[in-house]
DNA sequence: AACACGATGGACT
DNA sequence: GTCCATCGTGTTA
C-alpha cells in the first residue's frame, strides 16, 4: 500500500543515500498529502554548505538527533523548510532538505494556503512546500509520525533520476557548491529549478 | 547589545 | 533580469 509507514531503519542511512528514497514517498499532514519530487542532501560536517559544518549551535541541533526527525529551517524570517534528519549516527548532523513536491491529495487546503496558484507554482520550492503542508517552527525537532505531526509514507515508486548541483549554496566551497547532491525525478514538471539537472542512468532503489 | 545575513518567494521592469 | 519583505540565529564586542 502507497500510505503505509517506513521503519526507523528505513532512516538510518547516509543522506544522499536518503535523499534519492525520499524521491516518491508522500508526506502527509492532516489531509494533506504531497509527493517529494525533489530533495537535496546536506551531508554533515564535512559539506561546507550544510548548516551543521562550523559544529553544534542550538539551530542545528535536531541534525545531531535521531535520524528520522525533522529539521525545519527558518529561511529570510518567513520561509519553513524542512528537513529530514538522516543517519547512521546520532552524530553524522546530516540531514535532506525536501524542494518540491507534486500534490497527492487535499488539494483544496493547499490552495487556500498558497493563493490557487495552478501548476507547478504551487509547490515548486522548499517554502511552498512548509506552507502548502503548513509546517511552522513547532515541528522543528519532532519525530515523523508523531500525533497531529508530519508523517512520510510509502509512496510510488520512481523510475528515473535527474541529479545536479544544489540552489542556493554559494557561500559554500566549489566543490561543495559544484557537487550533483540534488536529486529530482526525471522529468517531474514539479522542480524548483532546472539549471544543471541531467537525467542519469536508470537504477534500482 | 549590535549587527549582518540567509538552503526564498513574489512582484515588478 | 531587479528589488525587497521579515526575523531568528550566529558572530563579534
Amino acid at each position: 500500500m502507497t500510505d503505509e509507514r517506513l521503519p526507523a531503519s528505513f532512516f538510518r542511512r547516509e543522506a544522499l543515500d536518503l535523499a534519492r528514497a525520499l524521491l516518491g514517498r508522500w508526506l502527509r499532514h492532516g489531509e494533506v498529502e504531497l509527493a517529494i519530487t525533489e530533495v537535496e542532501a546536506y551531508r554533515g560536517p564535512t559539506d561546507s554548505g550544510c548548516h551543521t559544518f562550523r559544529g553544534r549551535t542550538p539551530r542545528t541541533a535536531p541534525m545531531f538527533g535521531p535520524p528520522g526527525h525533522l529539521y525545519v529551517y527558518t529561511c529570510y524570517g518567513l520561509h519553513r523548510m524542512l528537513n529530514i534528519v538522516a543517519g547512521p549516527h546520532d552524530g553524522a548532523a546530516a540531514a535532506v532538505l525536501v524542494r518540491a513536491c507534486a500534490p497527492v491529495a487535499g488539494l483544496p487546503i493547499v490552495g487556500a494556503r498558497r493563493g490557487r496558484i495552478a501548476g507547478p507554482g504551487l509547490l515548486d520550492g522548499p517554502g511552498k512546500v512548509g506552507q502548502a503542508l503548513g509546517i511552522d517552527g513547532t515541528f522543528n525537532h519532532h519525530a515523523l509520525y508523531e500525533p497531529g505531526g508530519v508523517e512520510l509514507l510509502r509512496g510510488e515508486p520512481v523510475h528515473a533520476v535527474a541529479v545536479g548541483p544544489r540552489i542556493g549554496i554559494d557561500y559554500a566551497s566549489p566543490e561543495h557548491r559544484d557537487a550533483p547532491w540534488r536529486l529530482a525525478i526525471a522529468d517531474s514538471p514539479w522542480v524548483s529549478h532546472r539549471r544543471g539537472l541531467r537525467r542519469e542512468v536508470e537504477q534500482p532503489r
